[in-house]
DNA sequence: AAGTGGTCTAGACCACTTC
DNA sequence: AAGTGGTCTAGACCACTTC
């Protein structure tokens, strides 16, 4: 980033005013400052809470876990009736459709089915996501915006309980996640989580 | 609160400085400023996000619905080994153990158990759970100063499903819930809800 | 030695609120 | 008319980093 020096010569302002721009950029989180050295684009920060679950390879691995991803498929469709509803776009619009097993060490942990608007990723059908999660790509291509949640706790259907390795009468925690990008609803997925090998956290301090 | 004026008077410090200190507190949430007439204490702040649905009787009634609480008991005890462990207190500790089922109309929605330091809510055997929710009352009695949340899919045990007139096979979401106040864990509470009849729901924005 | 952010000062003009 | 916050200026001294 400029310095206040730079930003005094450039925009003709007093440095009290170029300091008072660059420290309300750092109070947002935008820049880090360091005395003595300069001014940097800060690193993304994480959105917080419940997010935190967004990455479910760093997760894994954060834990001391193998991490490995099964592709079971990664297709361009056409919106049918009913997943035109879930993206609400109309029939017929181009979307990719993508069904992962993630698994911790041997143990399936994550079954995610998710439907991309292709206009908003159009190279989604051609990543490999064995190498990186569906997530991490979306989050790199198109900035979060806003993020919707939904979780219950459901009976799997047999392809569900056989992909997740389930015996007859386990639950799985079922999470319907929405990401909003540059306004447009870009993705829609179904996480399910073994009910009894899986929990969701979430810990908030009140901070004043 | 002090004007900009008045603290410079006060402190011996420049306008820009009792100006950058006022500043800071409006941007920390903690006090409001209207220019022409002066900074104030600001309202106390919602928490936000999950939190939301602390207040099951609120909730409810926002969807339009009748709210009825079941109080099946409130006795106070002294922590037995299992329950010690749940509150972080030696075993014998006075507590209080209260099983709670709220109904949305007719419907069970939640079963509540839990179990609360009697330290710190000394009057809370003598509550009508009927009237207000443990949740509302600890909220005033106990200033909130951190929350934890897990959320797991189950099935439930014979005494759950019978509360929540559940049918066989049908899968419970259940969240456990502690809060802290002044240092210390007062409450610890399971709430089961029917996997098919409730959803825990998040949502957040990006604000930049 | 040159550059960086951290902090503070003493002054100014302004639109607005309050009484 | 007096007081309030919003904003900006031109200058200063400092500890620290960078080279």
């Amino acid at each position: 980033m400029p310095s206040e020096a730079d930003l005094v010569g450039q925009f003709d302002v007093s440095r009290m005013t170029a300091n008072r721009a660059l420290r309300e950029l750092q109070s947002a989180g935008i820049i880090v400052r360091r005395a003595g050295s300069g001014s940097f684009i800060a690193e993304p920060k994480p959105i917080g809470h419940m997010i935190e679950i967004r990455n479910i390879a760093e997760e894994i691995r954060g834990r001391g876990h193998d991490y490995r991803a099964r592709v079971i498929q990664n297709v361009e469709e056409k919106a049918s009736a009913e997943t035109a509803v879930l993206l609400e776009v109309p029939v017929g619009t181009k979307i990719f459709h993508s069904i992962i097993v993630h698994h911790e060490a041997e143990f399936p942990i994550q079954l995610e089915e998710r439907f991309v608007l292709a206009s908003a990723a159009p190279d989604y059908g051609t990543l490999d996501f064995t190498q990186l999660t569906p997530n991490e790509y979306l989050t790199r291509t198109a900035p979060l915006e806003r993020v919707e949640h939904r979780v219950r706790a459901e009976m799997p259907d047999a392809r569900t309980r056989g992909m997740l390795g389930l015996n007859e009468g386990e639950p799985v925690l079922r999470m319907t996640r929405r990401t909003w990008s540059n306004g447009r609803l870009v993705s829609h997925a179904w996480l399910s989580h073994p009910g009894t090998r899986f929990e969701l956290s979430a810990a908030f301090s009140v901070d004043d």
